[in-house]
RNA sequence: GGUCCGGUGGCCGAGUGGUCAGGCAAGGGUCUGCAAAACCCUCUACAGCGGUUCGAUUCCGCUCCGGACCUCCA
């Protein structure tokens, strides 16, 4: 079995990754906070760390992926107040929002996803534990965490304490004994969510659902804990303090993976900004687009910024039309134990750092070798690069391009549905479903058939004009024709 | 201001101390009734300036440009 190695931030180098227990792989991912519907950029992550998920999944027995809901934080709290709907609906439709969404994606659901307002009794159990270690102290009601109490903090964003009190570009509290230090529990008065706790009725700081819900569900210490770039600091800098001084000398997380941000026109997409585009925007532009973008994120390493551009998504596109042409004419038959060498070449670099661009690459030199061997063409580059002497049975590439796809999870559609319009295809929720029947438009099935029978006659009496004339029409409609050997086949534009 | 990460051919985007990334676009070809698709060929880049080296796009330094974070953020 090929090693893996991850980039951990912590380290801030490539490790080989060693799990704390190889029979057991735990991994815990920051998740959303549901007040409104996940733009662009709260899916890089969730798509990242599906793959990962799933390579994981391939490379040991067990993988248990956590990620999280956040139905309790201050954002939620203001837009009930500006809208008027209930707390409770507002999450609750969002949760929903979100599964369908991530769906559309091909992200497979984590193992688990505990929601912060079902882990209050584990937040305030952590508290307990961080103020009689004196890590955390009680002030105006406020629970806060100690910064100057934890000698690392600022190891894993790489800052020292002096540096953020520096550039602290907030008004300090009054109550805090130190600037930098952070709050654990806050009291809510009756119109705010609360919950009753040894400091009064409240609610939980930001940082400490997490540190809470990795505990319960991954353990006092755990593999991977990922996340978007922007959250190091403070977010992950806290959970640390707040997990390794709750469990001294367990170590918390032992991998720290970070997603670069998804830019537009060269700016981090974000709420705050208000230049973000959300996912629904993007799956309202056809059927095949929750996959395609899907493609367009792995197409950059997970590290690197992305600068979002339609025009991206619709190249992203293209490559799939092409990869679900290829497939849908491979044939079944194949020599199944060099589909498998094939396959694990295509995913060999998802093993150094997760390099998914390269792994594309590779499964595009699959496809270019089915196609030589199923329509015709020498692919002697292609061989070359994948290591081959001779070439195999056609088919073969296909198989291995198959297996491959698995894990990066794209080419999840029939063929022949991708091309002719995925209607009712997707199994996302009953949302999802419905953007995707309502994207299909143009002639039916039935119509299209119906025309190429026409066409056929009109080709065996060699009456040429009939036949461009009956094929130009369809093209006019979106319905491209294309005559192969064993006859002709269709497909939307 | 502090910390960190980047600048690769028309566009997107991997990677490497010295032989090829790859895709899109463009041009040419094969095939086809004509197309389409597919395949083949062409297109040789690493911000700038120094340094290390037999040799640097790759290592080091400086400069310029862009971005992220500095307690809302995936």
């Amino acid at each position: 079995m090929t090693d893996l190695f991850i980039h951990d931030s912590a380290a801030r180098r490539k490790r080989r990754f060693e799990p704390i227990d190889p029979g057991h792989v735990r991994m815990y991912v920051c998740g959303p906070t549901v007040y409104d519907l996940a733009h662009l950029g709260n899916a890089r992550p969730v798509v990242v760390f599906d793959v990962l998920f799933r390579l994981l999944r391939r490379l040991y027995p067990k993988v248990t992926y956590v990620r999280n809901i956040t139905d309790v934080d201050d954002k939620i709290n203001a837009r009930s107040r500006e809208t008027g709907e209930p707390i409770e609906a507002i999450t609750a439709r969002t949760t929903a929002d979100f599964h369908a969404d991530m769906a559309a994606l091909g992200a497979l659901e984590p193992t688990v996803e505990p929601r912060a307002t079902q882990h209050i009794a584990e937040m305030i159990a952590l508290i307990e534990r961080l103020i009689a270690n004196g890590h955390a102290y009680v002030a105006e009601g406020h629970v806060l965490f100690s910064v100057p109490s934890f000698r690392d903090y600022g190891k894993l964003s790489g800052r020292s304490p002096d540096e953020l009190l520096a550039g602290a570009r907030v008004d300090v509290a009054p109550y805090k004994r130190d600037a930098g230090d952070f709050v654990l529990w806050k009291p809510s008065d009756e119109n705010t969510p609360g919950w009753e706790s040894p400091w009064g009725r409240g609610r939980p700081g930001w940082h400490i659902e997490c540190s809470a819900m990795s505990w319960k569900h991954l353990g006092e210490a755990f593999d991977i804990h990922g996340g978007g770039h922007d959250l190091i600091f403070p977010h992950h800098e806290n959970e640390v303090a707040q997990s390794v001084c709750a469990f001294p000398g367990r170590g918390f997380a032992r991998y720290w993976m970070h997603n670069g941000m998804l830019l537009v026109n060269g700016e981090k997409m974000s709420k705050s900004l208000g230049n973000f585009m959300t996912v629904r925007d993007i799956l309202a532009e056809g059927p095949w687009a929750g996959e395609a973008f899907r493609l367009l994120l792995l197409r950059t390493h997970y590290r690197a910024a992305l600068d979002f551009t339609m025009e991206g998504l619709r190249e992203a596109k293209a490559e799939l039309d092409g990869h679900y042409a290829m497939l849908r004419r491979a044939p079944a038959a194949h020599d199944e134990g060099l589909a498998r060498r094939m396959a694990e070449w295509v995913l060999e670099p998802l093993h150094d750092d997760l390099n998914t661009p390269l792994a594309l690459a590779r499964l595009r030199d699959l496809r270019t070798l089915e196609n030589a061997l199923t329509v015709g063409g020498s692919a002697t580059v292609v061989l070359e690069r994948i290591g081959l002497t001779r070439e195999p049975a056609p088919g073969t590439a296909a198989a291995a391009f198959r297996e491959a796809a698995q894990i990066l999870g794209i080419t999840r559609f029939a063929p022949e549905a991708w091309a002719q319009g995925l209607a009712g295809a997707g199994k996302a929720t009953a949302s999802g479903d419905t953007l995707m029947a309502s994207a299909v438009a143009g002639p039916t099935r039935e119509e299209v058939e119906s025309a190429i029978t026409a066409r056929l006659a009109a080709r065996r009496a060699k009456n040429w004009a009939e036949a461009d004339r009956i094929r130009d029409d369809l093209k006019a409609k979106g319905i491209i024709l294309e005559d192969g050997p064993a006859g002709t086949s269709w497909r939307r534009a």
